[in-house]
RNA sequence: GGAGAAGUGGCAGAGUGGUUGAAUGCACCUGACUCGAAAUCAGGAAUGGGGGCAACCUCAUCGGGGGUUCAAAUCCCCCCUUCUCCGCCA
């Protein structure tokens, strides 16, 4: 959530930064909208001061003559600004709930790094690793191979679910645990305090982070409950610490989490319909970073090199790309695109996403933090990246270690955790 | 799911209708003492909104929401959470 003050007093680059994530948003009728929540708090507080007083003068009276006969006149006066308070406060609430579902749907403003673009074709790619490792030879889809292997059943997934589920089985479920163990092992090696949350939450988990109000048709719900399946660790993982005031010396906080993620992919119909790529439920690693405000640049440099380091030692060969302000999510401000190579299509595919919100979503989960000697509290930032996504790591694991001859190779990294060479 | 108890500041814990935003203790900050620290003494300090250059003023907040009253942490209703017992259960 924006603060309404910073757009008080910054409003033409705010204006513009949001046009750049080609947001049309009248932020004067915001400023408009709050100068009346302010005024009518004014004369709401001098009343209730007013009211107070009187208050108090009873109290008094009562105490030297129960009856004294001026007790009656105060009660009937007070009784009038109650009547006052009340009508004022009810606008005042109406106001206030109206500028906070509006602000509630304005996107995050990009950072002045995020380059400025209209859509994917402008993203910028900061560095590519691993041009050595891609494979030479023709390479099956992973859908082919893993169907062939039989350890990919997408027939009987529809049968027990739907389209876009699947199940893994025999070397491919074992694959997956493997690959979720290791990447939380080196996580953990790197200082990250691994969490299993709820795979549900209720929605004022999902507003915290971003995906409520806006976004409600791309998740599961359990409408009995007020509860959603989570499309991501980061929702369960960032609202840990929603309502608390941290101390500061306990940033930077860095928490790694094994979830399922759930998502309805709603408007997609046509995309990525075989395989492993868009499934409706996928396994997930997912970082979590709580840092201080003059800390998440380097921290989000940092998060980036966690989750790259997953690949490098799969040595699964990727690109890192800047999101241009088109295509920035709805929460961040500065994100990089961790994107792997899959030979059998010729392209580069995300498996990673790693992002700065600022204070975006610290305002929306109220996270705080408080420096001892300081007075008050501030808001942190709060950062999170994939790292990785493990369905589309098992695509490029079948696709670039495939061999010649119809086998996988099992990546060196992962033989300890699979105990052997080759899946079969 | 049924029965009971409880939810107060960073923590512990008083407070059952009126200058209580809230005693006391711990933790914290400032000053004094000290070569320095500890101990001791004196003082300060909650969070959020609004106004003011500022000193400061003002409103709200005792799990959440409603109600009674001139006045609610305190009384009434609903909800949430925690604990204990019973039931069910991986």
């Amino acid at each position: 959530m924006l603060d309404i003050k910073l757009i008080r007093q910054n409003l033409t680059e705010c204006q513009t930064a949001l046009q750049h994530r080609k947001e049309n948003i009248n932020l004067q009728d915001l400023i408009d909208l709050d100068d009346r929540r302010r005024a009518t708090e004014q004369k709401r507080s001098s009343l209730e001061a007013e009211a107070n007083d009187l208050q108090k003068q009873v109290g008094k009276l009562k105490q030297q003559d129960p009856d004294h006969p001026t007790i009656e006149q105060l009660r009937q006066k007070a009784n009038e600004i109650k009547q006052q308070v009340a009508d004022l406060s009810k606008q005042e609430e109406e106001i206030k709930q109206q500028l906070h579902q509006q602000l509630l749907t304005i996107p995050n403003l990009p950072h002045p790094s995020t380059p400025i673009g209209q859509s994917e074709a402008d993203n910028q790619t900061v560095r590519t690793w691993g041009e050595e490792y891609k494979p030479t030879h023709p390479v099956m889809p992973h859908w082919e191979i893993g169907e062939k292997m039989g350890i990919l059943d997408f027939e009987r997934a529809v049968k027990i679910a739907q389209t876009r589920f699947v199940n893994l089985v025999g070397a491919a479920a074992q694959l997956e645990r493997a690959l979720i163990n290791f990447m939380l092992d080196q996580h953990i090696k790197a200082g990250y305090g691994e969490v299993m949350p709820p795979f549900l939450v209720n929605s004022q988990s999902l507003q915290g982070t971003g995906q409520l109000p806006k976004f409600a048709t791309d998740a599961f719900r359990c409408q009995e409950d007020d509860l959603w399946l989570i499309p991501t660790a980061e929702v369960p993982v960032t609202n840990l610490y929603r309502d608390e005031i941290l101390d500061s010396e306990a940033l930077p906080i860095k928490h790694c989490a094994y979830t399922p993620c759930f998502r309805r992919e709603a408007g997609s119909y046509g995309r990525d319909t075989r395989g492993l790529i868009r499934l409706h439920q996928f396994n997930k690693v997912e970082l979590v970073k709580f840092v201080l405000p003059g800390e998440s640049e380097r921290e989000h440099e940092d998060l980036v090199s966690d989750a790259e380091n997953i690949l490098q030692l799969l040595r699964l060969p990727y690109r890192v790309v800047a999101l241009c302000t088109g295509d920035l999510g709805f929460s961040a401000m500065k994100c990089y695109d961790l994107e792997v190579w899959l030979p059998s299509a010729g392209q580069y595919r995300e498996i990673s996403s790693c992002s700065n919100f600022g204070d975006f979503q610290a305002r929306r989960a109220n996270l705080r933090y408080k420096t001892k000697g300081k007075k008050g509290t501030e808001f942190l930032h709060t950062l999170n990246g994939s790292a990785l996504a493990v369905g589309r790591t098992m695509c490029a694991i079948l696709e670039n270690y495939q061999q010649p001859d119809g086998t996988v190779l099992v990546p060196q990294a992962l033989q300890p955790y699979l105990g052997r060479e080759y899946l079969v």
